[in-house]
DNA sequence: ACGGAATATTCTTGTAAAGGAATATTTAAA
DNA sequence: TTTAAATATTCCTTTACAAGAATATTCCGT
């Protein structure tokens, strides 16, 4: 069964715009601070969130951290999404399936 | 931009459980309350959220309710996945066209 | 060793949301 | 027209969490 993690990290405004922006690699704490126009504290502490999930991973450089976005969680996210894209083209299927069916018995059977 | 309400509603487990149910076809309110083993009422407001987010529709049968999957959220969220799932293929192609350039300077200009 | 930059942590407060209990509403059946 | 079933809603309490402010930590440059 999927977990939340991830769904609950990503249900927060300012942590979907900060995987958003890592989408185009890495950046550091003050970049993410800035371009969201947040304080540096409330970044870190999303950073943190998002790092607990599993979404980013960290590089020490210095006195910098560079976020960065880790693949795992969306090959997760997309191993649970992909049997939801399917599901209508499968109940369609079926009920093609059936007419099939209905069709061929009606063939057998003509009036 | 992505809307949060979509992951905001997968977020709870409870409401998670109810949409990978209902994967598998329509249900009712009291059946949706039985398989998770919470009482009715919290079932109600679960689903009142999933339909406030667009994830279900409902259909008045009587006195019943019968909840399915909408399939626009999915694809909402497929689309928004999309690009994530080829950042590492395309940055590994950048660094691929890197070491290409540097083969080729290589070759321009050999020791 | 010292000062400043970059980041993390702690504490507090306000707010949203989940669960429980009780009740209201609608519909079918007797 | 009562009664019961299915569902929704309201009120209350508790908990989780996001933001702000202040402070701690770590590292570089001088």
């Amino acid at each position: 069964m999927m977990e939340t993690a991830i769904f609950s990290a990503l249900a927060e405004p300012h942590r979907l715009r900060i995987v958003e922006l890592l989408k185009n690699g890495p950046l550091t704490v003050n970049e993410i601070a800035e371009r969201l126009q947040i304080r540096q504290p409330q970044a870190s502490k999303h950073l943190r969130v998002l790092l607990e999930a599993g979404l980013v991973e960290v590089e020490a450089v210095a006195n910098r951290r560079n976020y960065r976005l880790r693949s795992e969680p969306f090959q997760t996210l997309y191993d649970w999404l992909k049997p939801y894209l399917n599901v209508w083209n499968e109940r369609f299927d079926n009920l093609d399936i059936y007419l099939q069916k209905l069709q061929a018995q009606e063939d057998d059977q003509p009036e």
